[in-house]
DNA sequence: AACTCGGGGCT
DNA sequence: AGCCCAGAGTT
């Protein structure tokens, strides 16, 4: 089951077109966003509505500015600080030690990917955001909203763990490319947010709903 | 491959 | 009352 360029060019121009409209603005996006507000917003956002982070945010940088304050901090008053977003305890302790691997590194992360992927709290997830954001690589922000779209739209994974499935991230990595990577991943994440929903989708609103599996297969 | 972490928001 | 949310680490 191979993907022509065609359907992929016709996803990525819909989409695009939709994000111009539709778009959501947040302020790890913004210009000014430092690197560690992005790789630290990745973190907050794990498991967790990016309405509730954008809420969120601004309190947390204002607290920990950097990786240096975010490395002053113990691992009980990290936990504590991520307590109203759920998941503090892990969070917390994972990033500890994440803040504690960058204060030995002065905040520098390593070279290759495969060493970036080492660190603490850097899966493979927010090793590709490092990717995107940090290198100006085009790789994909393959989480669950971008696998669902990717699902529907060209078919189903093979392998029950997204991480470890070549065919969506072969695909993924497909789709961010040749263009806008930080366009295209921000409009993919965004259209599975308001209209490619895990629940009642809007198929009947959506722009892409011609060629895609998942309508077909409506009753 | 399956399980756990988790409060908040929406239905 | 139930489901989902920009995953990662462990078993």
């Amino acid at each position: 089951m191979t993907i022509s360029d065609k359907q992929v060019v016709e996803f990525q121009t819909k989409l695009l077109s939709w994000y111009k409209e539709n778009g959501r603005h947040f302020p790890w996006r913004n210009k000014s966003a430092t690197n560690y507000q992005k790789i630290v917003s990745e973190v907050l956002l794990q498991r967790t509505k990016a309405v509730t982070i954008a809420k969120f945010f601004p309190k947390f940088i204002r607290k920990y500015p950097s990786w240096k304050q975010l490395g002053n901090a113990t691992e009980e008053e990290l936990q504590e600080s991520l307590r109203p977003i759920g998941l503090y305890k892990q969070r917390g302790s994972r990033l500890f030690k994440l803040a504690q691997e960058l204060k030995k590194r002065k905040g520098r992360f390593p070279k290759e990917r495969s060493e970036v992927e080492e660190l603490p709290m850097m899966g493979q997830y927010i090793t590709n955001a490092y990717e995107l954001f940090i290198l100006k690589k085009s790789s994909p922000l393959l989480d669950v909203n971008m696998a669902r779209v990717i699902e529907r739209y060209f078919g189903q994974r093979k392998l029950s763990d997204i991480r470890y499935d070549p065919y969506l991230q072969d695909l993924a990595h497909k789709l961010v490319t040749s263009i806008n990577s930080y366009e295209i991943n921000w409009a993919i994440i965004d259209f599975a947010a308001s209209i490619c929903k895990a629940r009642d989708p809007k198929c009947p609103m959506c722009s892409l709903n011609k060629n895609c599996k998942f309508i077909t297969q409506l009753p």
